[in-house]
DNA sequence: TTATTATTTTG
DNA sequence: AAAATAATA
């Protein structure tokens, strides 16, 4: 039996890799990645700078990591419905082993794909792994698709008899000799136009292992309280590498289940069931890539402003919390998960800007941008998406930051206009000296709290009709 | 059994 | 208010 194992970007490791497992007990192994234009495309690359630095230095890790259990990495450029049925023919391959995924598009990808292999007679099997529990295997009572969190992930508890994960193979049988291959050289993030940025979360298997014991070994222990603060270190990082696989969401799931970390632990794997939640939600609804979950949003009056927009992108909206998101973004491709939401609230509520120009800047931005997560995150924020935070309930930006954020360490750093305001009014800059106001540089506010908020309330009683009375 | 209604729950 | 489930006819 000869197989190709199709990496494809959200699964760059060999530990807990099916597909390798399979490939290399049943015979001969071609590991190939392909260099889709899709995403690869100069023009495409520039639009996703922190994704591509980290996937290529992912990928390049990948590749030494198959050469030294013996094997090779064959990367070879084209669409992938055209390439990948073209060399399992020329190579003479019996099957072609991926992890399945859950866009969309992907799935019309690999639909295509797979026609095109079985008219020439070759198998082509999708691995899961990607989520937890296969996408549409979690029902309700009456068979259907949860459409709110906590009994969704009551469900998912209830039958998380996880596998342990697969180890990565000791040894690959060598290439096949006499491949004819037609491969290039894993492109450089300068290669594609871009420059490196060295703030960026560092790529591949091993950084994502280390990030694991480190968060294990640390932050979990006080987790529950301690994600919330955007001053500290009291998040996992692990978003990049669940997003490109570096990590399998099983591996995470079960180091993070056997540090046994009461509460602490049982907040985290909360959150990976959050993640889950939209990979489920994405498989049942495609289109909510593009369409508000909830019709009643259908047509919802967003404005069109592009001063505040810009002020939004670039972080000078005149409040801290909300620019240092901003800032942070572009910066180092991540933002705390606090201030994302945050962030987003302020877009839809306090500018009513649609929802969907800042789950755009964010999935270009994000070095952890993945689209169904950052899709039901943004539909959440908005109050248009499955479980959503009712519309009525607005972040209050100030109140956020000095919740969680208490000293301004957090908006400091992103803002260092803000360095010098006392840590009284460090969340509500325009209570200070208009000496030191005016000297920082800081803008005032683009809008005020209290009639943006209004204004907001006013606009979604209009299109939304009117909100529970309790709740 | 299954459709309908009541109750509980809800990031 | 809406979803999920439990209770009931």
């Amino acid at each position: 039996m000869r197989s190709i194992v199709w990496f494809r970007g959200k699964d760059l490791r060999v530990a807990d890799h099916g597909p390798l497992v399979e490939a290399a007990a049943s015979g001969e192994v071609i590991p190939l990645f392909v260099l889709d234009p899709y995403f690869f495309a100069p023009e495409r690359a520039r639009d996703l700078p922190h994704r591509m630095q980290f996937l290529l230095a992912s990928l390049a890790e990948l590749a030494a990591t198959l050469a030294g259990l013996g094997s090779r990495l064959l990367v070879v450029p084209g669409r992938s419905v055209e390439v990948v049925p073209r060399l399992a023919a020329l190579w003479q391959a019996d099957q072609v082993l991926a992890h399945r995924w859950v866009e969309p598009f992907a799935r019309e990808r690999d639909r295509r794909v797979a026609a095109a292999l079985g008219r020439d007679g070759v198998a082509f099997r999708c691995f899961e792994g990607e989520t937890l529990l296969p996408p549409g295997s979690v029902r309700t009572g009456q068979d259907g698709m949860f459409r709110v969190f906590t009994p969704f992930a009551r469900a998912c508890s209830a039958r998380l008899d996880l596998q342990a994960p697969l180890a990565a193979p000791r040894r690959l049988p060598p290439l096949p000799p006499g491949l004819p291959v037609e491969t290039v050289a894993i492109p450089t993030v300068a290669a594609l136009g871009l420059v490196p940025n060295p703030a960026l979360q560092t790529g591949g298997e091993a950084a994502g292992q280390g990030r694991l014991r480190a968060f294990v070994d640390g932050a979990l222990a006080g987790y529950g309280e301690g994600r919330d603060r955007m001053d500290q270190a009291g998040t996992s990082r692990l978003s990049a590498d669940l997003k490109f696989g570096t990590l399998s969401v099983r591996t995470v799931w079960q180091a993070v289940a056997a540090a046994a970390a009461g509460a602490d632990g049982r907040a985290y794997l909360n959150e990976l069931l959050w993640r889950e939640f939209s990979h489920h939600l994405l498989h049942a609804w495609p289109e909510l890539l593009t369409q508000p979950f909830r019709p009643a949003f259908q047509g919802f009056p967003w404005r069109e402003d592009e001063a505040t927009w810009t002020a939004w992108v670039e972080g000078r909206t005149g409040y801290p919390v909300v620019d240092a998101a901003a800032r942070q973004l572009l910066a180092e491709g991540f933002v705390h998960n606090r201030a994302r939401m945050v962030a987003a609230s302020f877009l839809t509520k306090h500018l009513l800007l649609d929802y969907r120009r800042g789950e755009a800047h964010y999935l270009r931005w994000l070095t952890d941008g993945d689209w169904a997560a950052n899709s039901s995150g943004w539909q959440w924020s908005a109050g248009c998406g499955c479980d959503a935070q009712p519309w009525f309930r607005i972040f209050n930006p100030v109140a956020q930051g000095q919740r969680f954020d208490p000293d301004g360490a957090y908006v400091r750093r992103w803002v260092p206009e803000l360095a010098a305001y006392p840590t009284a009014c460090v969340h509500e800059p325009w209570k200070a000296p208009a000496a030191l106001q005016a000297q920082s540089g800081y803008p005032a506010p683009v809008v005020v709290h209290a009639l943006a908020r209004a204004r907001f309330l006013d606009t979604a009683k209009a299109h939304l009709g009117r909100p529970a009375l309790l709740y």
